[in-house]
DNA sequence: AAAATTATGTAACCCTTGTTACACTTGTTA
DNA sequence: TAACAAGTGTAACAAGGGTTACATAATTTT
């Protein structure tokens, strides 16, 4: 496991804590769909993103659901960074998009290592300031695009993430993670196809170019 | 000036910080309508928040605004903190909302303190933790609420930032800070206030209750 | 005090999005 | 293979909110 630490943090950390990662982390292998963590859960540990995809949602009290952004290689959750400290609950649903691979580093670490390694530190503020980010171009989207340009982004961010470029979704899906309608969501995808910016299928979406 | 750093943060840091940030920071008075920083700007010091509020705002491109979210006393600017880190340009805008009291840190020291001082790291986390909830919410208002429901909690936080609890703004002010026109928030005041929950006047509202 | 400016009220209309209903197709199960 | 379930296409309609237009009221400027 060593192997994967230095090759996806390596350029990150210094030696030492590379070392220390790899004592107390635990390796894991989660399949999509696996959910790592639900809205009011507590947070016993932190995962470092080594391959795959973890897709983060929101959730009001109705179970309206809405995606926020996806964890990939080299990410963690800056949800349960704050969640660590303040020893709150989980404001966040975050459930694998594509079989992801992870290292879990148990909390204490955190400000253990902040103290010690200032690689540490960056790399905790840099993650922050990523999702930070992240939330604002969540915020961009839902509140200055009309849904059809929330939808191709949202088509296009899925096909990122997904390795071989295809949308494995059905029109429910996709409804329910841009909080909207499934026949809204049919409704515009025939119309982007018509256009020629996508092509659908029982299933799958492939985009065009 | 030590007077009101003791006040505002003498619970949160160990002296021998209270006395760096004494010796290195720079008292400021801003005034209602100072625009502390736009997107795009660099940023080159840090403000810590004694006293009043200040507005933080997203703009598209086409110059639509959007409030985020309000910092008040004991606040400070997360998006400042990333940018210092990173060196990169500010996404948001921030002007403030009643005349303020802030203390101004050189960015330099924001690393070094990190590193000598744990009640430094834990404010510093803290604060990322709020803005990110901060933002959530904000989410939350613009994806799962009806526009009469968040012109109803925007006058509420409007409210509460103001000292004597007075919205002292046009109904096209409003318009631009939910990004909506004027003429709808026109029809939605009037309806609350049909209602019994608000009292319109010109240039301000009251709120009943 | 007349004129101009700013703020508000309101009607009429349109577009986007959400809802309901139902047909059709594809895949799965009995 | 018949029955069922799941996914998609589409029409018709409703509702929310954005736009245009104009009237009136309050305030400031000349």
């Amino acid at each position: 496991m060593i192997q994967e630490l230095k090759n996806n943090y390596g350029h990150l950390f210094e030696n030492d804590l590379l070392t220390e990662i790899n004592q107390v982390g635990t390796f894991k292998e989660v399949p999509e769909g696996f959910k790592m963590i639900n809205i009011g859960e507590y947070v016993k540990s932190m995962p470092l993103l080594i391959s795959g995809a973890i897709k983060i949602l929101r959730e009001d009290n109705d179970g309206d659901e809405l995606l926020l952004y996806f964890l990939e290689k080299g990410d963690t959750c800056a949800m349960t960074l704050t969640c660590c400290l303040g020893q709150t609950k989980s404001e966040i649903k975050a459930i694998v998009e594509t079989d992801a691979k992870l290292i879990m580093i148990p909390i204490q670490k955190m400000e253990e290592w902040s103290a010690k390694y200032k690689s540490w530190r960056n790399f905790v503020f840099e993650s922050y300031h990523n999702r930070l980010n992240e939330m604002l171009d969540t915020i961009d989207s839902i509140a200055f695009l009309k849904m059809d340009e929330r939808l191709l982004k949202y088509l296009n961010e899925k096909a990122r993430v997904s390795e071989d470029g295809i949308i494995k979704n059905t029109h429910q899906e996709i409804a329910y993670e841009l909080h909207t309608s499934r026949v809204v969501i049919s409704r515009l995808l025939k119309k982007l196809e018509n256009l020629g910016e996508i092509k659908l299928h029982r299933n799958y979406i492939t985009l065009v170019k």
